[in-house]
RNA sequence: CGCGGGGUGGAGCAGCCCGGUAGCUCGACAGGCUCAUAACCUGUAGGCCGCAGGUUCAAAUCCUGCCCCCGCAACCA
């Protein structure tokens, strides 16, 4: 069935750097659009950049350049790392675009005359040193210097009027929130009393930012700026119809770090400009690295973009997407790459490759043999293979991406063992239609698998079918011609040793 | 009692919602095969499913209590 599918990332924060958090979320992303685009559904894959706020500011000003001018430079390492990964995103958002600005201050105006904004006081703990307020928690900490109480005038958007409201949705909705465990976490949130949200800096604090159209000595709050992406792009303010399309989102894609920004406030948010809730916020966990939390001050932050250049993007995207279940927290760490690598890319898969392509040139001159009289031993390699597309997008759809690729590779080992228990190296020289037929049933079973792999190892995957001379992508039975020609080819994943190093043959 | 997640053979995980012979990957050991990237296949060892109670004919699975680990607590994938 043809539909719509609208996934986003979160818009990242231009002055961070590139790391295998923001790697994955957006390969995850990739991934489904991937998968509901190789399906038939209509896709729209929006990931981006937070180009305003106080820290881009502070950065510029430093290096004693424009905001803009910085954002501008910094921004290609995001875009660049994207193309390096392999990423097809439909759009790329900075918040720094017109038509992002012409978006927020639209909206912002929709939500002031819906009367969901007002004028307060605010007193609290502020630090001079960080130029902002901070809670009675973070002073109580002690980390923060210069703190001293403050009094300023800002608009502050309704946020409370719209807690009961949002429960309801929460609760007639239990796919709203996913994993079900923050929707919990949410509901537990919900149950004290929710505050209002302060959406204002005053220009003489911090300047960067987009201008309330109801008071020019303001910009908005960053996160009331960034979360307005997600209907900026799709066409909120000037494609009526493209808009209509598009919206509600199918899922946005967050770290659960950003979940009571997303499960929260933006809901309130999409309450007063009177506009439908996405379907899914989904928060998955957190890459560990080895143990520990991944942070700069411990200097352990894995760099995406160098264990591409050392071992291509596929491994890459694979090790993510096997290693995380959704939801949950995930280690990284150098050994369990290698693993997956040699033992699921490697050995069963490129080998499996390497075993079909080596009988086919020594005993059918590199065609595909017929099929011909399939038997007994081929039918569960047929039955598994012909079903497995069915339960590869149930598995997607339940977000059970690490389950999905296991799937493929059960597949793909139980054609090793059907090779192994068939042996057509020896049927080959008694009974070669025989030896035929297992040699197609292999090959067939491993044709399906690299389609099934495509939105995961996009170029390998790509390099397996063009091997093989497949033209299409279905994943049914059949479709692989006897008689085509198959390519020479190199090892497709060069095994690793324990250091990493690719082991060359000898 | 702030909220939540987890504790399953050497490692990493699944199973728990809907009780009924404890499963997968990696690793170890033995054997086989030799088409293949020293890969592949077969078999073996290894677990009182954190601890203690309870419910039940039957509990990893439901209930209660306890211990330990880890997140969140409104900047941060």
């Amino acid at each position: 069935m043809r539909s719509i599918f609208y996934v986003t990332t979160p818009i990242y924060y231009v002055n961070d750097n590139p790391h295998i958090g923001h790697a994955y979320t957006t390969i995850l992303a990739d991934v489904l659009a991937r998968y509901h685009r190789n399906e038939g559904d209509e896709v729209f894959f929006l990931t981006g950049l937070d180009e305003h706020g106080q820290k881009v500011q502070q950065a510029a000003q430093k290096r004693g350049v424009p905001e803009q001018q910085h954002c501008d430079e910094l921004a290609p390492r995001f875009s660049n790392l994207w193309k390096k990964l392999e990423i097809q995103n439909d759009d790329f958002i900075r918040t720094t675009e017109p038509r992002h600005v012409k978006a927020v201050q639209a909206a912002l105006q929709k939500v002031y005359d819906a009367g969901d904004v007002y004028v307060d006081e605010y007193e609290g703990w502020y630090s001079v040193a960080e130029e902002r307020f901070i809670t009675d928690t973070e002073k109580d900490s002690g980390h923060f210097r210069d703190v001293k109480r403050l009094k300023e005038r800002n608009y502050f958007f309704k946020m409370s009027k719209y807690q009961e409201r949002l429960i309801d949705h929460i609760n007639a909705h239990p796919g709203f929130i996913q994993p079900e465990h923050r929707r919990n976490e949410i509901l537990g949130f919900l149950r004290q009393p929710l505050g209002d949200l302060c959406i204002s800096r005053p220009k003489a604090r911090m300047n960067w930012g987009i201008e309330i159209p109801f008071d020019k000595d303001y910009v908005t709050y960053v996160w009331f700026d960034a979360l307005i992406n997600y209907i900026t792009v799709p066409g909120y303010v000037d494609d009526p119809k493209k808009f209509k399309k598009w919206w509600p989102a199918s899922i946005h894609l967050i770290g659960k770090d950003i979940l009571t920004t997303h499960a929260v406030y933006w809901p309130t948010m999409l309450f007063s400009l009177g506009l439908p809730l996405p379907k899914t916020i989904f928060a998955h966990g957190w890459w560990l690295i080895g143990e520990t939390k991944m942070s700069k001050s411990l200097g352990n932050v894995i760099d995406p973009l160098s264990l591409v250049d050392q071992y291509g993007v596929d491994p890459v995207r694979y090790y993510l997407m096997r290693e995380m279940v959704l939801g949950q927290d995930a280690n990284f760490t150098m050994e369990s790459f290698i693993k997956r690598y040699n033992s699921d890319l490697a050995n069963d898969f490129g080998n499996l490759l390497n075993r079909v392509s080596g009988l086919i040139g020594k005993y059918f001159n590199s065609c595909v043999p017929k099929e011909g009289k399939a038997g007994a031993a081929e039918q569960p390699i047929h039955d598994a293979a012909d079903g497995l597309a069915k339960k590869i997008e149930e598995l997607i759809n339940a977000m059970r991406v690490h389950e999905a690729l296991e799937q493929v590779l059960v597949l793909i080992r139980n054609t090793n063992v059907y090779m192994e228990h068939q042996a057509p190296w020896k049927e080959a020289k008694t009974n070669l239609d025989r030896a035929g037929t297992i040699l197609y049933t292999a090959t067939e079973a491993l044709r399906i698998s690299a389609i099934l792999l495509l939105p995961v190892i996009p170029a390998k995957a790509q390099t397996v079918l063009e091997i093989l001379g497949a033209s299409g992508t279905e994943p049914e039975w059949g479709k692989l011609k006897a008689g085509t020609k198959l390519k020479s080819h190199a090892a497709l994943f060069p095994r690793l040793d324990a250091e990493g190093k690719v082991i060359t043959k000898t």
